[in-house]
Parts: C-alpha cells; structure tokens; sequence
DNA sequence: CAGTGGTCTAGACCACGTG
DNA sequence: ACGTGGTCTAGACCACTGC
C-alpha cells in the first residue's frame, strides 16, 4: 500500500495546482476524522509521518503547522503533538467568550431543564444539513456563574448521531459538554459561526434567568462544525451582561 | 552600521532564548512603527531583508510569516510583501462585525453629530494609557447603512496625536476614519479588544437610531492598538441589531 | 541519553505578475 | 526575461521532556 501524494505541477503544469504540504494536511485531516488517533492523544512523530508519505519532514511540518494554526492540533516541544480537546482547563473558554467584569474566575454550574428527541424544525433542519423533520436532539439549560444564572441555552443536535443522549447522561457529566460530546459520541467540534443581537428578555426567558420581564439580553447563535466543515449543532444562547460581557479580538 | 541581530544560545546557553526569526520579525515591526514603511507600500523582498540583516532568506521569511498571519504585512505572490492598510475595500469589514441578515452589501453613510477636544473623564484616560484631564478628542456619529441609522458611536482619541481633526475634516473624508486616521495622522490601528453587551436605548439614542425607547442595543466597547500595543482609540459603539448581526468565528 | 519539536541554513525549482 | 513570493528538500544543531 501506498500513501505517497501524486504529484501534480511537478512533471507537467497542472490547472488545478496543490502543494504537497496541503495534500500532506488533507492526509491528516482525514486520519483525524476517522479516529485514527483521537483527541488528546498525540499523532505520529514528523519523521514517522515523514516515512508514511514519503516526503521529507519539512513538507510534514508544514502541514502540521496549519493544522495547529486551525487549534486542530496542540503542539508541545520535547513530547510531541496531540489532538485537540475540550477536555482540558486550558481550553475550557475557547468557545464561551463570556467573561466577568471583575476578571475574576467564577464556579459554574449547569441545570438541565430538558433533553427530547423530536422532529426538526425546518430552521434547524437547514443549518444542520438535515432535512425538515429528521430526527433531532434538543436540550435546554441554565448555566450559573457563582449561583448566578447568566446563560440560557438552547441546543440542537442531529439525533442519528447523538443518539444514547438524555437528560440523566447530561446530568451525570461534569464538565463542558463540547467533552462529552468528545467522548461519548465521538464528536469534535472544531469550528463554529456565531451571529450575536440584542433582544428582550421574554416572560419565560426571564423567569429562567432570575431577571426582570424586558431585560436586555445577549443573543449568541452558534453553528458548530466537526471535521470536514460538517455542521453538527445549532446553539441558540441567551446570556446576561449585567456582570460579564462577551469579550473579542480583532485582528 | 550593523544590523545584524545578536546571537543568544548559538554560542552559550541563555537563560532568555530568542530565536533569530523573533529578533528580525521585532526589527521589521520597528521599521513599520518608524514609518519606514507607509500603509499599502511594499517593504524590501525577502532576499533584500535578508543581506540587510545578514541572516538567510528562509529566516526573514518566517518572521514574515508571523507578520502576515498577525495582518500586519500582506502578501502578494509575485508582487511583494505590502504594509497593511485600512485604505482597500478588500479589509474594509475588518474591524466591523455586522453584517446584514440577508447577507447584501448596503450603501453605508456616516453622519457626524460632533466633535470636540475635552479633558479625559478618568475612565477614558485609564483606556488610552493617559492620565485624567490630558487632552482628547471625542466624536460622536451615526452610521447609516440603505440609509437606516444602525450605528452610533462615540470615540475618544489621544488629543496630543490627533490634532489637527475637526468636525469639517471628518466630514470632508470619504471612507472609513482608520483610513483617515492612517493617511492623516500616521496612526496604523493593528489590533482592536472588545466587550460587548446588551443594554437598553436611552431616549438620546433612541431618538438617534429612530427606534423606540427601551429597544435592544448591542453594545460594542473596543479599544484599538497601534504597533506596540499602544491603545489609540477607545470606542464605545452601540448597534441595531433587527436586521444586522454581529458575526464571529470561534477556532 | 534518546526522542520530540524548534531553528537555521543553502540550494533548487515552481507559480505569479509585470514588462 | 526577470523578480517576487511559494514549495520542497536535506542536513546540522538547539531546546525541551522524560526515562
């Protein structure tokens, strides 16, 4: 068997040119989204991979190095590099960009309110590639910063895929669900899109979130993606900037 | 003259290592904070940088690199390597997040409300790195896109750099004021912090935005940097969000 | 000490843009 | 045809980690 990348632009000019390094990538990219090697886990040295493609190490590093530029991969001198996860601290906030005013780092709680499994609304049979009617996941919670309830979210999730999920699995799990999702059903978000407003708290919204009727509130809708660009859940979320804001970087 | 960078950990061990390509990319960023280098200019080619700095091609590439991927440089194959500016239509959405719900561009127009030249309020002070009571310059204006206010904003400026603007200038200005501020005033803005927020529309800005007291607002605090990480502006923007949003991606 | 990623170099060749 | 950035290679050496 043969892994080495065919060759193209090297002999003859081609229309469609790819680099080696991107082909290398594209390689990898399919190891990880079969399981190959699973989060936190570490893949191959540079040289091993190297030897696997018969290109040399720095085509490898390359395409390593877009890889860990995605947070596809962590890089760590002396040890090796490994698949990304939400199952560590350090990484806990890559995709909650909410943070206190005060700075200060606060326990978080999460309350389940509930976990069916029902047809999918044409909306979100649309951003998940599903279609109308599909079975779907849907789960709402609280999550409380210091006993403060501070997000409401709504979640969506293609049923075929997350199919052992209920409300006593949820509620048995600690920590993000992004890391049960990881574990469990072998999902990893890689990406997501959020589309943020501003809008006023409904009476059952508000009731939830220990808030005033017509209270501002932070609209954070979320498109996640695994591997591939494949969208895997549609989050609405709803959270309270009274104490905490959504912080961002431009570049 | 030499420029050549010094040498730690090639010859002795050091306690603080710096890998060569860090030391030519913090020359190359002074160079750019000197003006050596105008917004939109092309800097010397790789081979040029690297007699310059007696250093090999390949290590000026990568502290290039680095550069381009912080967008502080921008490469063109075959052309060169060009200073970034805010003066191309192709960026002009970098550091403006909303986008129309229905995804169609819309003609923008800004309406300046006023500008003044006051004493910094100890908040804005504390923003800018400057002390309470040192000069700054505030305006205000409303943003306009199929000429439906959306946005209104309030900024603060560093008086002793942004002398010379004035209320007629602004007007007289056609295209984003980062541009205005980069030609006008040498002032490059590389990277940009924000906290956003839901609130609640004053009657004042309401009145503004023509829409309702007690609408939704998102509101958008940032405040942009220079080379160096340099705060120049604090900037507290509050938008409509019915049929914009304000999108994000999460890596 | 061995193995991993990280740096640096030198040279060959390719793709792109412009004259 | 020339100069620019882009790719690929091979080899030497450094820094970090863990046995």
């Amino acid at each position: 068997m043969t892994d080495r990348p065919h060759d193209p632009g090297r002999a003859a000019s081609s229309a469609a040119f790819s680099p080696l390094y991107q082909q290398i990538k594209s390689l990898i990219l399919r190891g990880l989204d079969h399981g190959e090697w699973k989060p936190g886990e570490a893949i191959p040295s540079e040289f091993e991979l190297a030897a696997r493609y018969q290109v040399s190490q720095g085509t490898v590093r390359k395409a390593i190095d877009e890889l860990a530029a995605d947070n596809l991969l962590i890089r760590r001198q002396g040890k090796g590099t490994f698949v990304a996860t939400h199952n560590e601290a350090k990484v806990r906030f890559r995709f909650l960009r909410l943070s206190a005013d005060d700075g200060l780092p606060a326990a978080s709680r999460s309350q389940i309110l509930d976990c069916r499994r029902l047809k999918a609304p044409p909306e979100v049979a649309g951003a998940l590639d599903m279609r109308t009617g599909d079975m779907v996941v849907n789960m709402r919670r609280v999550l409380s910063f210091d006993a403060i309830p501070t997000i409401l979210d709504d979640i969506w999730l293609p049923g075929h895929i997350f199919k052992g999920l209920t409300m006593e699995s949820l509620e048995r799990y600690r920590g993000p669900v992004y890391a049960l999702f990881e574990t469990e059903f072998g999902v990893s978000m890689v990406r997501a899109d959020e589309k943020i407003r501003a809008v006023i708290a409904t009476s059952a919204q508000a009731e939830l979130l220990s808030v005033p009727v017509s209270s501002p509130l932070l609209q954070v809708e979320r498109i996640s993606y695994t591997y591939g660009d494949r969208p895997m859940e549609l989050r609405r979320g709803l959270y309270v900037t009274e104490r905490y804001h959504y912080r961002n970087s431009l570049n």
